[in-house]
RNA sequence: GUGGGUGUAGCUCAACGGUUAGAGCACUGGGUUGUGGACCCAGUGGCUGAGGGUUCAAAUCCCUUCACUCACCCCA
């Protein structure tokens, strides 16, 4: 029989791991919270309508990195690539921008992309999802650039960047995207045949080219950063003066292009040479036509998402101080009918008991309670009983004494340890 | 989808084409009656990823396939 696993890109997480990502959920939640956002849980499979329509039909994700199939009843669905355009139709479904002024949510869970696996990179990934509606204020980008510097700071993440630029509005990024295409059309032969196809379709994608001749031609080329219009400009200086007011410390990229087609003046990532070829671990911008473009009002956007796998491969995992755990050790099968009511009195406290299922002798017993780093083990065997007491060994001084082994004055005895 | 690298015990890895495929870690038991970590002894554990071929003989060489991995594309 073929041996059962997880499908390729697909992975289960647990063990220290999984420590860490509660970890990075506990800390995202908490600034989400101070800074006032909501947290919404919305769902991993949607219509695959949704996603072409707001992440663009040209896009890689839309057109060969979707897991797209036909339900029963003959409709196309999809499982989440990512999930602002989830938000989007929730804030529109829900009636959000009726509600308040301004929304402030955000997400957490698993998105799936049909792609190959490699370092950082998997079919399904965590993505932490905050998203801003209703305000397009400069204040509003450098505030949630300031809540990334806040968690990144409480992880312990060090080397990183924050790399910002400005794609513009629909009205800057026409013009600019005549210049471009005319400006690479005097250097098609030093181009890569890549770039060339990116110049029919989406000439701003050149920048991303790794290529060391594209990146020669692309640097002599204009930025659509210097052909921004007076608006989108003027967002952009906001930006800065409020980034320098957090003290946050960015840097200016004028390379720096999005995947996605939404997107709108401020884009930005957050990266470290740590993670090799997937070097972004957060990465968001403003997307002011988005949820009009679903049929919404007008309500400008703007968010990012956190890839959970990649920021675990840089947080440092602090030991936090745990509370005592406790073992109970026996020898004997009178002793054993003791588990039932030592770990009713124990749980009910709050108190950690273990102890093993099948005896054994005592030092297997002692064995496992160490392998456990249990600080404490009662032992109890017939001895103890006849005398009304059981011993407890303090594993780190090494020491032991007898407490009584009725249930209510042997609880009051540990918790006068504990407080010790 | 395109390349490169790697597949041997639960994990990390050995084994020139030649006995019964080994070691460390982990696990289990023991090292005077009922006491942990260190140390010592013993034990469990493998269709060498799968399938085919070459050979007297294959973990080892060849082909196919699958998986993992890194990179490209793209992305968090």
């Amino acid at each position: 029989m073929e041996k059962l696993k997880t499908l390729r890109g697909f992975r289960d997480i647990f063990g220290d791991e999984i420590n860490t990502f509660q970890h990075i959920e506990h800390v995202t939640r908490k600034y989400c919270k101070l800074l006032g956002f909501a947290e919404i849980a919305i769902p991993v499979l949607e219509k695959t309508e949704l996603f072409v329509r707001s992440i663009g039909d040209t896009t890689d994700i839309v057109e060969k990195e979707m897991f797209t199939f036909i339900d029963k009843g003959g409709d196309s669905l999809t499982l989440r690539p990512e999930a602002t355009a989830g938000i989007v139709r929730a804030y529109l479904q829900e009636g959000m921008y009726a509600k308040e002024r301004v929304s402030k949510l955000f997400c957490i869970g698993p998105m799936f992309r049909h792609e190959k696996p490699q370092k950082g990179r998997f079919r399904e990934f965590h993505q932490i999802d905050v998203e801003v509606f209703g305000i397009d204020d400069p204040l509003v980008d450098a505030e949630l650039m300031w809540m990334i510097f806040l968690i990144l700071n409480e992880l312990g993440v060090d080397s990183y960047g924050i790399e910002i630029n400005s794609v513009g509005c629909p009205g800057c990024r026409e013009t600019f995207k005549k210049v471009l295409v005319s400006y690479f059309e005097t250097k098609k032969n030093e181009l890569c045949e890549d770039c060339i196809r990116r110049l029919q379709r989406n000439p701003l994608r050149i920048f991303d080219c790794k290529n060391a001749k594209c990146i020669e031609v692309s640097q002599k080329s204009p930025f659509l950063f210097d052909y921004l219009c007076v608006t989108c400009n003027e967002h952009f200086d906001m930006l800065l003066k409020h980034l320098e007011g957090f003290g946050v410390a960015y840097i200016i990229n004028k390379r720096l292009v999005r995947g996605l087609d939404y997107y709108t003046k401020t884009v930005f990532e957050v990266t470290s040479d740590k993670l090799g070829a997937q070097k972004a671990f957060i990465a968001g911008g403003r997307y002011d036509n988005l949820v009009e473009e679903m049929g919404g009002p007008s309500a400008p956007g703007y968010g990012f998402a956190i890839g959970v796998e990649r920021l675990a491969l840089l947080t440092k995992m602090k030991e936090l101080p745990k509370q005592p755990s406790y073992f109970f050790a026996y020898v004997g099968d009178r002793a054993k009918a003791y588990i039932v009511p030592m770990l009713r009195t124990f749980v009910k406290e709050g108190l950690s008991l273990s102890y093993s299922y099948e005896g054994k002798s005592l030092k297997s017993q002692m064995r496992y309670a160490d392998s456990l780093h249990a600080d404490f083990v009662f032992i109890l065997g017939d001895e103890e009983i006849g005398k009304h007491i059981i011993v407890l060994r303090d594993m780190r001084k090494k020491i032991q004494f007898e407490l009584p082994l009725e249930p209510s004055k042997l609880l009051q005895e540990v918790k006068k340890l504990i407080t010790q």
